[in-house]
RNA sequence: CGCGGGGUGGAGCAGUUGGCAGCUCGCAGGGCUCAUAACCCUGAGGUCGUAAGUUCGAGUCUUACCCCCGCAA
């Protein structure tokens, strides 16, 4: 089966590597420009491109592909049976949908009709869902919303962040991908069409990371802090530094009577520094309860332990 | 030349107008306690990123270089 895989973060892959290495016949992988990045704004490629090129595949890096008839025909004439598509980064136009006579598949992080869009992985986070999952579809014109292949389900832990989350998909999504082609060419893949009753998962933005202490309670704000784990981190300012948070707990009162006098909790506001102990903790209070904090970053510096952030720094 | 921060004992930081190199933690030894992320002694551990310059004297001022980090994408 002739493959063209179009991806650009390590999400993606995750997928590539599992279709090369169970021998598939990659003839393309399309992905993004190399973009100026980092310190310096060198040039990086993309975590799909450096695997391509290790294996020496072939790879294609247009800056668009709407209404780019060079490119389009340069997938025409690869004469692909499918394409598959895993979090390229770009909208494909009907033109290249048609190509492949087998169709165009997409794997999608969550299990669809619920988040569509670009940032499935941090929204189940973000809002406390205890599952999610992977599907496979086949592409249409719209964001996501193709006819179903295949999906699998996996829990989400009580802590775990969109860093480790999106770890665990990525390497589901390569398998997942694997079973999709392996039903696609033996023709027993199954296709089911998506209900109406769908969400969407929108790009995160920057505002959301600053943590309202007046209207999140503490879960939602431990929730917060481990769905933009690893992206952006929420945060705060404690003192007018701006200090991020990457791994919080939620207390209850009656856990700390032992280190913290009760009038103290009572008497703070939400957002308001509890207790700052190197030994004892960092501890902040909530609209409805006590948040610890454990990972921690200052202004320019890097993340590290409430321990060790409060040998240097005093609140 | 995208913007900014920083390199000081093992860790996180302070170090004022150049004048004996400090704090918190950890570590080692000892003591106290039924007990502790408890407390009290004592101790080890630093070419202050590198090189050069100014100076009676540089962690501190000047210059060059190396390395690290944050933001931004």
């Amino acid at each position: 089966m002739r493959i063209v895989f179009m991806g650009t973060p390590d999400f993606a892959k995750e997928s590539l590597k599992a279709i090369y290495e169970k021998g598939y016949e990659i003839i393309g992988v399309v992905t993004n420009p190399d973009k100026p990045k980092g310190r310096g704004m060198k040039m990086i490629p993309s975590p799909v491109k450096k695997y391509a090129i290790e294996k020496s595949l072939n790879v294609y890096q247009p800056i668009k592909i709407r209404k780019n008839a060079e490119f389009i025909n340069e997938i025409k004439s690869l004469k692909p049976d499918v394409i598959c598509v895993v979090a390229y980064g770009k909208i494909l136009p009907k033109e290249i949908l048609e190509i492949p006579k087998l169709g165009c598949i997409n794997v999608h992080a969550s299990l669809l009709p619920k988040y569509r869009g670009a940032a499935p992985i941090q929204w189940a986070v973000l809002n406390g869902d205890k599952t999610t999952g992977i599907t496979t579809m086949y592409m249409d014109e719209g964001m996501d919303t193709g006819d179903m292949i295949l999906k699998q389900e996996v829990e989400i832990g009580e802590d775990e962040t969109t860093g480790e989350l999106w770890d665990r998909l990525s390497i589901l999504g390569g398998e997942l991908l694997v079973k999709t082609l392996e039903k696609i060419e033996d023709g027993t893949a199954p296709r089911e069409k998506q209900s109406q009753d769908y969400t969407t998962a929108p790009m995160l933005n920057k505002e959301m990371a600053k943590i309202d202490w007046e209207k999140q309670t503490a879960n939602e704000i431990h929730n917060l802090v481990r769905g933009l784990n690893p992206i952006m981190g929420a945060f705060t300012y404690i003192n007018d530094k701006k200090i991020k948070f990457w791994k919080v707990q939620v207390k209850q009162e009656k856990e700390l009577t032992e280190i913290i006098e009760k009038n103290k909790i009572e008497n703070a506001k939400p957002g308001e520094v509890i207790l700052a102990d190197a030994k004892k903790g960092l501890y902040l209070k909530a609209k409805d309860g006590v948040l610890q904090v454990l990972e921690i970053q200052g202004e320019n510096a890097k993340k590290m332990s409430a321990h060790d952030f409060l040998l240097g720094n005093r609140f």
